[in-house]
DNA sequence: GCAAATTAATGATTTATTCAAG
DNA sequence: CTTGAATAAATCATTAATTTGC
């Protein structure tokens, strides 16, 4: 029923866990070397595809952030029915100073939680990773572009490439091995993903994070 | 100033006539062929990318949308203060059937507009194209994937390719140089998209329409 | 007329939502 | 119900119109 070709691509444990791993690491909007760096080692443990791990970190960030918006809205609604119960309990019993002063408080609490949804704490700037050669510049007619730019600075011609990333298309600095500074530039570095053998994964994280 | 490399495309007359020839003819989401082919032909009219293409297809529409919902929700207003204005003059002047009459087919014609910019009354299904090589097979670790798939249909395996479209990517079926059918299958014809020389196009549309 | 300063368009990214397979 | 895949909406950022003061 599954011989080949199953309409949609499932992680093996294996590459779950590498994934996911990779996720806590920090990274979370892979470029496009990174993908196909990530996806040639992956494809060690089965059939992948550049596009599923590039949806796969679309998606796994996604929900975290939906999971975190969910629990904090719970969290509010739980705040709110606990002081609307202390309210209905006490009953105003005196409208006094301290009465007020609890209403507050409470909203301020929410007030915090709420701009903690927006700009998330996602830890550091992710461990990027570019490999000697690249993406090789195929043929030209390709779906991938090529073209040249000269950068007024260095007063070079750079050579750049479209490659597919974050959604649609994103340039790569064929020359620098760099992310195109036409995006908000990060801090790029050459850091090597996969320093160790693979075996090192699978040491404690068995249980992926519900 | 801008000899090479402007870090925006800004498309030239003829190209952006093209383009809205195109979209008017019912293009809205080109698929990866057809962007490519497109920017085959405009790149006769200056620099263009194939980003470039998609980008103004996802805009155009995503604001062509968004032009007729704020002049429907325009419309709504003025009608209902109409309608207030109506009610304050006349201030139940019988409360016969006329003014009841009058209410309801306000209304109605609203909600019937709404129901029109939910689903749009685009014309036809983009008259499609795909030339006879498509896109050449380039080398096997390029950032496009391929892969076969087992039609359970036709018993056949079908080898898929990876090019970008859609955001992202999009399948492109290698073998029947058609859309892939995890897409909403929409009736994929083989016509050919610019079949006239482009002098055609400089017929009169001289003033793009404001 | 013509540049500096604002504003409006629109190219390019990112985020949210939806669809559908398993 | 989870999650891979795809689409649409929202947003950011740069360019082009335009206004304004000289």
């Amino acid at each position: 029923m599954s011989p080949a070709g199953s309409p949609r691509w499932s992680p093996t444990t294996e590459q779950l866990m590498i994934l996911e791993e990779l996720y806590r690491s920090g990274i979370r909007t892979p470029s496009a070397s990174q993908i196909q760096q990530i996806t040639t080692h992956l494809s060690f443990y089965g059939r992948i595809e550049g596009k599923n791990v590039f949806y796969w970190f679309q998606n796994h960030k996604a929900r975290d952030r939906q999971k975190l918006r969910r629990k904090l809205t719970k969290q509010l609604q739980l705040q709110q029915q606990q002081q609307q119960q202390l309210q209905l309990h006490h009953h105003c019993p005196k409208l006094n100073q301290d009465h007020f002063t609890n209403h507050f408080v409470g909203n301020f609490g929410y007030s915090t939680l709420r701009s903690t949804t927006h700009d998330f704490p996602f830890f550091n700037p992710p461990s990027l990773l570019f490999q000697g050669g690249a993406a090789n510049t195929s043929s030209e007619q390709a779906l991938s572009c090529k073209w040249n730019v000269h950068n007024p600075q260095s007063n070079l011609v750079e050579s750049k490439e479209m490659a597919f990333c974050n959604y649609g298309w994103t340039l790569v600095d064929v020359d620098n091995n760099q992310a195109s500074s036409c995006c908000t530039t990060r801090p790029v570095k050459t850091l090597d993903l996969f320093p160790l053998t693979t075996t090192r994964i699978s040491e404690d994280c068995t249980t992926p994070p519900k």
